[in-house]
DNA sequence: TTCTTTTAGTTCGTACATAAACTATATTGA
DNA sequence: TCAATATAGTTTATGTACGAACTAAAAGAA
């Protein structure tokens, strides 16, 4: 059993994750998008995804951040002018969040960072290596259940 | 080629890193080891490792994260009792840090946790499955720069 | 020697991230 | 009906993380 392999991918993980995150906050300052971070794709994503106004229960279930780092993020998405909110008028509770004007303009850069750092990422990665990958990850994901 | 495998493995990638930090987290608040995150884990292990005082600047380069971080988690590290500091004497500008009898003391739980970490992450996870994966991810890594 | 540049480290401002405590509203159940 | 409970979301406290501006000291150059 080789323990430095077992640490160095371990390291490997977060230094990737870490690199993918910087390399989408950089492509969005180069396409002049400001405010926004890689954080903020999960939000957004699903937003573009589902395009009508959602509630934040909905965002913090799918962005799987806790509700209160969702309730700053969507402040640092609105503060920006990136999001509205709307208070919903059945359930007073509810707060729905929808995407304004500002927001749509950036959807198709938006997607193209997306591609573009899928891009980087798989360069020279074969199909069937994609695929072993996933199978090996998704059990790890499982390990931590 | 399939968009939704290559988006699944980026977010696997960001899950395990987190779950990786939470499960360490979590194995020093039950071995009762209080004020430390996972996050520190890169300054301790190099200490643990050199078990010399190490001057900031090569903590910084160790760690792989900035120095103004690098300056916080000392201080949180101060603040719990791990870790003290020293100046140097030749180069005023140069400030040592070394471990207190604290951090020696739960030595033998930091690594423990180290090990046990491991252990889940590669619970049922086969040696060649350990070669392809980093063999995959080196690959990745290499492609971020 | 004295001016300039480099190095070591801190501070500040901003943002993500979490847990725990909290407010307000809605639902459930006796 | 009304008390207990659940749900939606915010606030607070703490900490990581970064870049930029800063201070102090050392090294290099004139």
């Amino acid at each position: 059993m080789d323990k430095c392999k077992r640490h160095t991918i371990i390291n490997l993980i977060g230094k990737i994750k870490d690199d993918t995150n910087s390399y989408m906050d950089n492509s969005a300052k180069e396409k002049g998008i400001t405010g926004i971070l890689a954080a903020h794709g999960s939000i957004l994503g699903f937003m573009f995804y589902k395009r009508i106004p959602v509630t934040i229960s909905e965002i913090v279930e799918s962005s799987k951040r806790v509700k209160s780092t969702v309730t700053i993020m969507l402040k640092t998405l609105e503060k920006h002018g990136y999001v509205k909110r709307m208070q919903c008028s059945e359930d007073r509770r509810v707060t729905y969040i929808s995407l304004t004007q500002k927001a749509l303009d950036i959807e198709k850069e938006f997607n193209e960072i997306a591609i573009n750092v899928t891009d980087v990422f798989y360069k020279d990665i074969t199909e069937e290596e994609i695929n072993n990958l996933l199978e090996i990850l998704e059990k790890i994901n499982s390990n931590f259940k």
